[in-house]
DNA sequence: ATTTACATTAAAACAATTCTAAACTGTTGA
DNA sequence: TCAACAGTTTAGAATTGTTTTAATGTAAAT
């Protein structure tokens, strides 16, 4: 199975037919070896400069929000202008530098497991996210 | 002491002169026994409504913004349209109910305490921050 | 081939926030 | 007392990120 097919399958699963922009947006997305943390802005301005394809922004927010609710990206929890995605789904925490408004993974490694003792009544924890915010040492709290 | 002279020292430590308008201000948010979340427009909404004072939007912003500085705030990690603000200043994490769009405080007999292990080189940590994303449990993911 | 459902697009609409420029207020010091 | 000035307020304009719209385009299915 090769590339293409894995994100045609993607895109099906997210019920959307494989086109040239969405395949585009997957190459993007899914082909790096490392996970990796964008903006909308970010990924347009990659497929228009590196892959050389205009593609309209409501193609690119429509195409990220059913990978989102398909469960293929994540959406990083940070009071921002902007929205960060994240290419890495599987259950982890960020640094965030506030210097330079950048995500770092944090590994699983780094961080104790988070217990949570209670929950609210009838409702289901939905995901559990800790944000550690970083700067240097000068540097008042945003 | 009484109230009008902590608002106003509240005020000049934020480096801001204590105006009509900002003791309004003051008194939605440090008089309540209560600590309490709001956004920008839900404190405009109840200085309009219930203390009859009309009150710009801009002089809502610089003031929460100093407040905010000063540390007389807290602005709350999560990915919304709008920012999230909280008079509970101490360390402490929160329960984000998806169904309603309400913040709730998650006291620290609720969850145990974050280690990190690790950190930025060069960097300090400033904050550190639990959300736990709730919602009815046929819901998806938003 | 024709139909039908889905896609793409540019542009408009929208909502939160920030900026601007003009008018206003309060304090200070001649 | 009042002129000067530093800081404030305000309405509205500008900006930014995101969503919607409406027209046109494309591709699969009959």
């Amino acid at each position: 199975m090769n590339n293409i097919s894995i994100y045609t399958e993607k895109l099906r699963e997210s019920g959307l037919r494989p086109t040239r922009q969405r395949l585009k947006i997957c190459e993007v997305l899914f082909s790096p070896e490392k996970t990796f943390h964008f903006t909308i802005n970010d990924l347009t301005k990659i497929i228009e400069d590196k892959l050389s394809e205009k593609i309209s922004l409501a193609t690119v927010y429509n195409t990220i929000h059913a990978f989102k609710k398909k469960g293929y990206l994540k959406e990083i929890s940070i009071n921002s202008d902007k929205s960060y995605f994240d290419t890495n789904v599987t259950e982890h925490h960020h640094f965030f530098d506030e210097d330079t408004n950048e995500l770092i993974d944090c590994s699983n490694d780094d961080i104790d497991s988070v217990n949570i003792k209670k929950n609210i009544t009838g409702k289901k924890i939905k995901s559990v996210e800790v944000l550690i915010k970083v700067a240097t040492d000068n540097q008042t709290q945003k």
